[in-house]
DNA sequence: CTGTTGTGGATATTTTTATATCTATATTTT
DNA sequence: AAAATATAGATATAAAAATATCCACAACAG
């Protein structure tokens, strides 16, 4: 007994800072950098290095002693930590403005992420392509789910509509929701939600400002 | 002496939490509501009461003793607060799909801002509308800043693009930054920064639905 | 070879943020 | 009228995160 092996819990602030990395890391890869220090990354980042050692050492990035992170290594370690080494069919529901812009954002693949699928109820938009990606109706969300053995939903629909799909969502199987509905969705323990709320982001811009 | 004044520091998670607060209030107002408890609060927000009643007094909001904040007050002291009780003008530049998106969102004038004007560099979309917003050749920034006396700047441009951009804001007088771009920005001690990651986002999601 | 510098690694400290506990008292219930 | 309940308010505690400090030693300059 007492050998239970705690895996020291990362911290969520760390984990955001983690794709900032990942970004600074491809760049350096391409130039065909092999070590880089936390000094310099702090430099890069307008964070302290004590801070980016810290993170890095969390995730297990290689180093070499007194001369730095290694690129490649750190790359493989942070995208191991992050699951994002292999790609999770994922599919948009909603493709209204915001939808269509996350459709056309090309980085996914970076993040783990193929987005096959789309589902909207606006006629005029079920069975087009959307940046190459196919839009069903939202009716058949559950057949689609299944067919293509999809994991991970991005939810950009109205937040009247959201907590309805959401439902559909859960009782098709689906275990990760990344939500950008202004509402706090209800879902069992064993599905993971992220919210994203943009207006948070303006709370914060603002607020600097009137200091 | 000895006199002053340290109106308490409210915290950035705070801060960040209370656009969320708003639209409930906003909600709530709407039907009828004159006051509201924090656990009430906190079924809708799925926070602890706790934390609520700790946010809405870092604000000042207003309350009836043992019987809960009041509606209208407290949504003015939030506004007010943000500074969101009465508009600036805001405008964007870089009108892809994100950007796009973002004139395409409503809400904005909830929270303080009005974009009145919008800037890119590719010819086919100078001088259109998008959705209601002109769009300007970018080189002429400085001129219409000062024009149209814009204070909060938007930036939904490529990475590569971002810094250049950034020191025309500056040097034209801009203090408040919205970035979108995935860059560091470098502004002088002055100018406000709010960088938004929507990858830090997918990263938590990720991490968690690994564990 | 010698001294200097910069580094990851480890640990300690401080600050921030979240959570718990207690109190007096409006409001509601009996 | 009396008792029970739920509330803001205040304070105390715990947890999380950021920051500082020290160390041994690679790398490097001379």
């Amino acid at each position: 007994m007492g050998f239970f092996h705690h895996k020291k819990e990362i911290s969520v602030q760390t984990i955001r800072r983690l794709p900032q990395y990942l970004r600074i890391f491809y760049n350096l890869h391409g130039y065909g950098r092999e070590l880089v220090s936390s000094t310099f990354l702090a430099q890069e980042t307008q964070l302290l290095p004590i801070v980016i050692k810290k993170d890095l050492q969390a995730v297990g990035a290689p180093s070499k002693l007194r001369a730095g992170f290694k690129v490649a290594g750190t790359i493989a370690a942070i995208e191991k930590f992050l699951g994002w080494d292999n790609l999770n069919k994922a599919f948009m529901v909603g493709v209204g403005h915001l939808g269509s812009a996350l459709l056309g954002f090309q980085g996914f693949k970076n993040h783990g992420l193929e987005i096959v699928a789309a589902f909207d109820t606006h006629p005029e938009k079920v069975s087009a392509e959307v940046n190459g990606v196919h839009v069903y109706h939202t009716a058949q969300l559950a057949t689609i789910i299944e067919k293509l053995n999809l994991k991970i939903a991005i939810l950009t629909v109205p937040a009247s509509a959201a907590q309805g799909i959401t439902d559909t969502l859960v009782n098709a199987g689906i275990k990760a929701i990344w939500n950008f509905a202004p509402v706090n969705l209800t879902v069992p323990p064993d599905v993971v939600v992220q919210k994203e709320d943009i207006s948070a982001g303006l709370a914060e811009l603002c607020a600097k400002l009137k200091r």
